[in-house]
RNA sequence: GCUCGUAUAGUGUAGUGGCCCAUCAUGAAGGACUCUCAUUCCUUCGACCCGGGUUCAAAUCCCGGUACGAGCACCA
């Protein structure tokens, strides 16, 4: 019917007979941004984010930032950066990552932490936390060592130690704590149920002997004071409780530390936080990056620093033109499933080149260059538009007088060509003759250099796991350090330090 | 082995029983614009892991299978 007699008269038809069909259906919208988060409310939700400070923020972290630091400001609430540095031996933190991970974090979420916490500060907390844990008989200190445990925790039966009486465990707790014990003597256990069916939450332990004369704290103030350290699953379960924190949301690595926790938190009379987990995401181009990995990556030379631009962390994408808003739109996209994903580089780009095309002024390299005379009469100068979709952001004047030029090589398979915004030339050997300024003919056009406003420059870059070295001519400019530019026909880059320019999106021409 | 979790286009993602012959982005291909192989815009391509069940109705609920991942550290 509506073939033959059109849209309209169906809709006549439909008015009369059957006028509910008409009212408009309502869609589904989709859902922007973040899903709502269970039992929050605005102004009262305090969310956290709580690093090893074993090295600077990675890639990886970026998503815990981004996550949280966006319910903070979705519920109005609170985030918390948390230092977990109770590890001096198997995960030592870094001195220097204390200060850069707060730098990096404020660069990432685009405002400080509303409050910062030290694990390490609070050592004498989760030491009353203990205390109270062994005295109300819910805990108690192992003197088993690690295999005779495990040995129990299969058979889902009791060690020996389990049974101790509150006042003897004191006894073993404030031994201990005068060190009088070695590490691997003594630990404090949280009481669960060795039948439990996970086998992960059978008395957990809580608290264990670090020997901070050999490994101490890198914090000076810290240093070698303490010898019972809490670990993970004990200090973050308290230190959220006296936090208040609200909502937590990491990695589904932790599950079983949630559950951990939260029998931990029923001994205590605590209400446990709501959790949301995410899961894993791998980088296509990317293979496993390890903290520790790339510490001795560094040390022994294969990558220049943390902020090398092969590396995924916050420091080596930031110095290759990342920029705080695409990661953050990157993470957002991805939001918080619990599926373990592989995501290629090219999302992140295409996100980073939304945030910088607009503002990204153009600029000319002309890699491995030919020099050409130009012949034929010519203006002794151009201009050119900083940026094509921009006028106001000005033009760029380049001299013509000494009628030097420069092409790439690649290009000069085609003889003839037309130099963008200037004229259609013919090659022979190495002059250019110029056939007209006005085009005339589809002939490929090209990006050129004038040799007076051009030096010798270096554009560097990262393939696979390899640095990208190309040397040519860069256009003289005034853009300071750090100006995400684009080069035309070649990519976006970043001016460094050196006067050198770094491609943002590795990719293309393996040179 | 035990325990837990997840499965929607190439890659991500929306979807919590009918508005779904499935959303949005990215990608690829083509096109428009452009004196950049950029940006912007348009078009096209392409998916509900498998098998049962519940229901008038299932991507959505249940069961089984399969695949992948994680935890079972005196690491975080």
């Amino acid at each position: 019917m509506a073939s033959e007699q059109g849209l309209d008269a169906v809709r006549s038809v439909l008015e009369n007979e059957a006028p509910h069909l008409l009212e408009k259906r309502e869609t589904k919208a989709r859902r922007e941004g973040l899903p709502d988060l269970n039992n929050a409310t605005k102004g009262k939700v305090v969310l956290r984010f709580a690093p090893n400070p074993n090295g600077p923020l990675s890639f990886g972290h970026a998503r815990g930032l981004v996550i949280n630091s966006t319910y903070r400001e979705m519920y109005d609430g609170e985030f918390i950066l948390r230092f977990d540095d109770t590890d001096t031996k198997v995960k030592p933190p870094m001195l220097e990552a204390y200060k850069q991970i707060q730098d990096e974090t404020e660069w990432l979420i685009g405002r400080q932490p509303d409050r910062v916490v030290f694990a390490s500060d609070r050592i004498e907390t989760y030491y009353e936390h203990a205390a109270n844990m062994l005295e109300q008989g819910f805990g108690y200190v192992c003197r088993c060592s690690a295999e005779e445990f495990k040995e129990h925790r299969v058979s889902k039966t009791s060690c020996p130690c389990r049974t101790q009486t509150p006042q003897d465990n004191m006894v073993f707790w404030t031994r201990m704590l005068n060190g009088n014990f070695k590490p691997g003597e003594a630990v404090v256990r949280v009481k669960t149920d060795m039948t439990l069916k996970n086998p992960a939450l059978r008395d957990w332990p809580a608290l264990r002997l670090q020997d901070t004369k050999a490994h101490p704290h890198p914090r000076p103030e810290i240093g070698s004071t303490y010898v019972v350290w809490p670990l993970l699953d004990f200090q973050s379960a308290v230190e959220d409780h006296l936090q208040g924190v609200t909502h937590i949301i990491r990695g589904k690595d932790l599950m079983d530390s949630t559950r951990k926790q939260t029998l931990l938190y029923e001994h205590f009379g605590w209400t446990y936080p709501e959790t949301l987990y995410w899961g894993r995401v791998k980088v296509h181009e990317w293979g496993g990056f390890s903290t520790s990995q790339m510490r001795n990556d560094i040390e022994n030379g294969k990558y220049s620093g943390w902020d090398d631009p092969r590396l995924p962390t916050l420091a080596g994408l930031k110095k290759r033109g990342t920029q705080a808003l695409a990661l953050r739109n990157f993470w957002l996209e991805l939001g918080i499933t619990q599926k373990d994903i592989s995501v290629p580089l090219a999302t992140l780009y295409a996100h980073n080149t939304k945030v910088i095309d607009d503002d990204a002024p153009r600029m000319t390299f002309v890699r491995h260059p030919v020099s050409f005379d130009l012949v034929g009469d010519h203006q002794d100068s151009i201009e050119l538009p900083h940026h094509p979709n921009h006028p106001q952001m000005g033009v760029r004047r380049w001299n013509l007088s000494n009628g030097k030029i420069w092409i790439e090589s690649e290009d000069l398979e085609k003889m003839d060509l037309r130099l963008k915004e200037f004229a259609d030339v013919a090659l022979h050997d190495r002059e250019a003759r110029l056939e007209s300024i006005e085009r005339l003919d589809k002939r490929p056009i090209v990006h050129w250099l004038s040799d007076q406003n051009s030096t010798e420059g270096v554009l560097v870059g990262t393939k696979d796991d390899t640095h990208l070295h190309i040397e040519g001519r860069v256009e003289r400019h005034k853009h300071p350090v750090g100006t995400i530019v684009q080069l035309e026909r070649v990519g976006y880059a970043r001016i460094m330090e050196d006067g050198n320019l770094m491609l943002c999106h590795e990719e293309l021409q393996a040179e």
